[in-house]
RNA sequence: CGGGGUGUAGCUCAGCCUGGCUAGAGCGCUAGUUUUGGGAACUAGAAGUCGGAGGUUCAAAUCCUCUCACCCCGACCA
């Protein structure tokens, strides 16, 4: 295994997308799957992803004026019955608790106690929380209500993969109610471009704003906009949504409140969340061949220290110099926070060692031995180049160079993956066969990594959307920049005004 | 829920068709020796009620029946 050339993850993403996916998450330690059917194991460095995301999102929830609260995890059968779309969009993917006790019955546990009404575990929360909004809104001085609530939801898949899609994921759900429609309509966009920040801004992913057609639109809400990303296989992710729910959620949970005319008026709602998909969005964006790279932003560590030591008596001394360097590090500030490094001091086999932090992405390599303590250098790797090429830099100047090299990285990162989304755009099409002719693979028996985005006219005929199934396609938005112009539905031909995103997507 | 497949050591799998010695390999793990500014080599070792239950047989990982779980392809989805 000498393989100067071989890369650390097999296959490539060229060769096998999917199981590429998996095999980084294993070599970068982020999760694995767990002995509870579609559930997963979220490990310490994908963990540490998300406590991050989840700050940076937090700090941003809160600036815009909401405050974080907590509802039940179970929720009585009879709410979710409420409002007919949300039954029919969730009702078949509920667990449900139907008992409360458990009997040894021929040396087995078996359930006893059977539950006057089944509570479900929750989906989503509207119903739940929309209980609680109609006993606080009395008057439209109570208004606006806004809450957000970080939880964990169970919906029963039928294909689950990691991050992606697994039975039970963490989310955060904003529920919000307004006196007005407007001011409910600004708070969805408000949190889109929430939604957007973070994405490009801290997990570099560049995404599409848009809003979803009817087919596509969250059950019960009356508009949908979300945030669509593109991964490397060219099939889009969407990354967030944000609903507008008109008066359909106020109805059925009667959230009413006396408005200044005296009158009573159901309140307009909205609600928004992203989940732990973010992270395999992320894995998907800005993994390549040797496995995970994470953006600095949410880097559970900047930087890794690797004191090489070449003989054990060597060992105190370089150990005690790494530590002193990481010391210095800390002090320096990256995104507002002290820069996160870990001295590695496990005693495995140095190249092991090195290409274990290469495969969990950590933005940064220093390693020190004794030759560079003598010539009061360290070597510098960063993920975002080649795994073998280094960088000698000063122990002086190493604290003040580190910052400016993490933001590169996390810049780099976004300009690469919009790039990438940019090559694959098509805006010259302008046929339902040339559609069908881009997003047919040429291998059929095993399809390559094909297609991409079609930005094209849509005549928001819903007829349209069933025959694009035939191409595993669908409208995944139509963005909120519009061109404005008129022209010819790329399926039907027919007049259109909305310029609409073709996509295959996970 | 339809169609296909797989359950054998921590992981990946061979063995099953055609029943028969003490159930194997590679990786990983443990120990020792050598090596090491780089994903080491050698030697030794630990590790399995062959998914579960029942049946056929002198004899079952292997054949039969039932059952459970998981994977892949569809329909559903953050």
């Amino acid at each position: 295994m000498s393989g100067k050339n071989k890369n650390a993850i097999s296959p490539l993403r060229s060769e096998d997308y999917p199981e590429w996916y998996q095999q980084v998450i294993k070599a970068a330690d982020l999760a694995e799957v767990s002995s509870v059917r579609g559930c997963m194991v979220i490990k310490p460095w994908g963990y540490g992803m998300w406590e991050l995301l989840q700050r940076e999102l937090d700090d941003r929830i809160k600036a815009t004026g909401h405050e974080n609260a907590y509802f039940p995890l179970f929720i009585p059968l009879s709410f979710l019955q409420r409002e007919a779309d949300h039954v029919e969009g969730f009702a078949k993917e509920c667990a449900v608790v139907t008992h409360h006790r458990l009997e040894e019955k021929d040396g087995q546990l078996v359930p006893a106690g059977e539950l006057e009404e089944p509570l479900i575990v929750r989906p989503t929360s509207e119903t739940i929380i929309g209980e609680s909004f109609a006993k606080w809104v009395q008057s439209y001085r109570d208004l606006p209500l806004m809450i957000n609530q970080w939880a964990n939801v169970v919906r029963w898949e039928m294909r689950t993969r990691l991050f992606l899609r697994t039975a039970e994921f963490l989310w955060q759900e904003g529920h919000t109610a307004h006196a007005t429609e407007e001011e409910a309509r600004a708070e969805m966009d408000t949190m889109l471009e929430v939604y957007r920040e973070l994405a490009e801004d801290v997990l570099a992913l560049p995404v599409i704003c848009g809003e979803k057609t009817e087919g596509e639109r969250f059950p019960g809400a009356t508009t949908t906009l979300c945030i669509e990303a593109m991964m490397q296989d060219r099939k889009a992710l969407q990354a967030g949504t944000s609903h507008y729910l008109g008066q359909n959620f106020s109805k059925a949970s009667g959230i009413q409140f006396l408005n200044k005319e005296g009158e009573q008026e159901f309140a307009y709602t909205t609600s928004w969340g992203v989940s732990t998909r973010l992270i395999g969005g992320v894995i998907m964006t800005h993994g390549d061949d040797d496995g995970m790279r994470v953006p600095p932003k949410i880097a559970p560590k900047h930087v890794v220290v690797i004191p090489v030591v070449p003989k054990a008596e060597l060992e105190g001394e370089v150990f005690e110099y790494a530590d002193k360097v990481a010391a210095a590090l800390k002090s320096a500030t990256y995104d507002r926070q002290p820069v996160r490094v870990q001295v590695d001091k496990r005693d495995i086999r140095g190249g092991e060692k090195t290409w274990s932090w290469v495969k969990k992405g950590v933005p940064l390599r220093i390693e020190i031995g004794p030759r560079d303590i003598e010539a009061g250098k360290v070597v510098l790797f960063r993920r975002d180049r080649g795994p073998k090429e280094k960088e000698f830099v000063s122990i002086d100047e190493l604290p003040n160079k580190i910052p400016g090299i993490l933001s590169e990285i996390q810049d780099g990162y976004y300009q690469q993956a919009k790039k990438y989304r940019e090559e694959n755009t098509r805006t010259d099409l302008s046929t339902f066969d040339e559609l069908k002719e881009f997003f047919t693979p040429k291998n059929t028996q095993k399809p390559e990594i094909h297609g991409g985005f079609v930005r094209a006219k849509w005549c928001e005929d819903s007829e349209v959307e069933k025959k694009l199934s035939e191409l595993k396609i669908t409208i995944r938005c139509m963005p909120l920049e519009q061109s404005g112009d008129t022209g010819k539905c790329i399926v039907t031909g027919k007049e259109a005004k909305k310029d609409a995103i073709f996509a295959k997507a996970y």
